[in-house]
DNA sequence: GCCCTATTATGACTCGGGTCATAGCACGGC
DNA sequence: GCCGTGCTATGACCCGAGTCATAATAGGGC
């Protein structure tokens, strides 16, 4: 957890739900709220104007999201939306702020919190630049498998469908079905009941 | 600048001086020093066993790299290497944090570094994860564009070889000049002298 | 059990970006 | 001026990822 619920709470946090599918906040918008995932999962996402959606990232339980953008003054870059029914610790900018200068020990946190994501985006970012599928594939994979704490192989599931992690390469259903399909046979990764094992 | 080197200086810093093509830290390594450049341009990149390198980033004066590692104690995800001659501040990790928690208000100038450096990946990932060559270039004209106080169409000139941009996408030398063609033919950028204006 | 939908799967075809080869051009060093 | 090097440019060819069509399978709701 980034910052305990117990100082959000006490610096004017607001709990709020979300259901399947429902917007957070949209890309182009002004950035107001520090964001944190209480229970559920939300992705962050841009929709191109063909229609197909480019996943950024998924953010679990605990994690925070919005509040890079709280530090900067620049319009969001892409939609948050929730995944399934979500509970959402949310903290109007200035709130925030005030929190983090009156205890500063909670700017640890923070940017750990940054310095992770900022991890991410650079695996992903060298990852999908890649034109090789497997390449793209294998970063997500290997990123997910490193927050772990088994790291035996073939013992972490992937918890996306073939759909996820073409979006979140910026490949196409099939060419993820096929490449996971090549990468077994490399024996890179196991399939197991249409599961990934890796 | 991210922190003033009189800070930097008071903590402990080093003056180092590296030369064009000179390594700073290599992938793989640990993380041991906050670096900030005080004069010419680094270079964030992958070098891929084929010989191809992948450009993450380009940092110049004022700006802090390598820091994010400090916070969550992941080996760098790339190489750092000196563009040109350059002047670095380095602080090691011990006296970096020390540092902030005797003046917890420059925590605000590192969450502000740290979340502008998110804000690009976000930018880049996007981009990047296009197939389309035209959008992955666009991906770094408009962030570049972005930080520009001139904001008049064609009035900035790209400060990138197209072997750069190549890096910078992930796409080859020539997609990249053919592509810089189709989009001059478009309207969308204007070639002066070999030059790119956007 | 039955239906609906999401997911996984597979084949045929197209097209565009990588690769390789070659060359023109610009700039700095001497 | 002359040379070398790095950058820009262009053509021919190939391969592989996207697209479209079609279908099998799994899982949830009722």
């Amino acid at each position: 957890m980034v910052i305990s619920e117990k100082f959000l709470d006490a610096a004017g946090a607001e709990i709020k739900e979300y259901y399947h599918g429902e917007l957070i906040f949209s890309e182009g918008s002004a950035p107001l709220y520090y964001y944190q995932v209480v229970r559920g999962k939300v992705k962050l996402s841009n929709l191109h104007k063909d229609g197909k959606e480019f996943l950024q990232n998924i953010m679990s339980e605990g994690q925070a999201f919005g509040d890079a953008l709280l530090f900067n003054n620049k319009p969001y870059p892409m939609d948050a939306v929730a995944m399934e029914h979500c509970v959402i610790m949310r903290l109007c900018k200035n709130n925030f702020l005030s929190m983090l200068q009156l205890y500063p020990q909670l700017y640890a946190s923070v940017c750990k919190s940054l310095s992770d994501r900022l991890y991410y985006q650079y695996i992903m970012l060298q990852a999908n630049s890649s034109q090789n599928p497997a390449e793209r594939i294998m970063g997500v994979l290997e990123y997910l498998k490193s927050s772990q704490s088994n790291q035996d192989p073939f013992s972490f599931k992937i918890p996306l469908t073939r759909q996820q992690l073409a979006n979140l390469t910026g490949i196409c259903v099939e060419t993820a079905i096929r490449t996971i399909k090549i990468m077994e046979k490399k024996h890179l990764v196991i399939i197991r009941d249409r599961k990934i094992f890796f």
